[in-house]
DNA sequence: CATAAACGAGACTAATTTAGTCCTAATTAA
DNA sequence: TTAATTAGGACTAAATTAGTCTCGTTTATG
């Protein structure tokens, strides 16, 4: 029912970035800063890059950046990046893995939360995570 | 992110209880029309039964009923039940498991989509999983 | 152009959780 | 008394999570 640490730790990193605006990251500050395992990080990062959500740079003065601007980064867009489809019950995602699916009435609610999760998730981005004021 | 298939069995066999109104059940007859592995849903049995979802009879003659009405149990009590408290992120059980959790900006967040998660999954009892007519 | 500082990719490993099984009680209707 | 049933605990196998390690590639800079 709960997210993964390496999930948790993609999210930190993402913070990170969108709290150091502009500037190429190396894998070794976010590690520090956020206290994640570096070797662990930079597999995570490697995800974030596939996904679009940051953009890497090799050799000296490498590092990361983000790819977006921090309101189009959601903590769903992050978990999807990470763990691929959020859902409750596996059945949302594909009928064919539950053996009386045609038959189960809890099916179209699992399809239902489904759909709450991702919108939820969806509308928390980026920019509002890190709002210094108020 | 997901439900056990633990979890997925003991909803299944609730549904099962709710469907048979009254009558006292033995393991195996839920095991075979869930499809659930027997030995393991005795298991999951006892802990409903811990858990005050369904009462237990010993002996010959001997099987679980449902010790509530179908509208006092809901997704929730179940998967608790099973599982324990239901989060996305641990630290909104915990803030003491994350290292940085007070400086953490998105932990408010889980928090808020804890309680989120629980009204949803509350909402959802086993009487309004079974309605026949529509 | 050599080199050191970064990331990239894949194989590997250890720990934890999930998904069960199995065996020996304890109960109870008949 | 016995056969049918649940209770409980120890055990196991498979899958997932949470990493590590090594080697290769890229690139700024002297």
């Amino acid at each position: 029912m709960q997210i993964t640490r390496e999930t948790d730790y993609a999210i930190r990193c993402v913070l990170y970035l969108v709290e150091n605006p502009g500037k190429v990251i190396m894998v070794d500050s976010i590690a520090q800063d956020k206290d994640i395992p570096k070797s662990f990080l930079s597999k995570i990062l490697q995800k974030l890059t596939r996904a679009d959500i940051v953009s890497s740079f090799r050799g000296m003065k490498g590092g990361f950046k983000l790819s977006k601007n921090p309101d189009q980064i959601s903590l769903l867009t992050v978990i999807e990046a990470i763990e691929g489809p959020v859902t409750i019950n596996r059945c949302a995602l594909d009928e064919n893995i539950c053996s009386l699916s045609n038959s189960c009435t809890v099916h179209p609610v699992w399809v239902a939360l489904r759909g709450k999760l991702e919108s939820w998730l969806s509308q928390h981005t980026f920019e509002g995570l890190t709002a210094k004021d108020k």
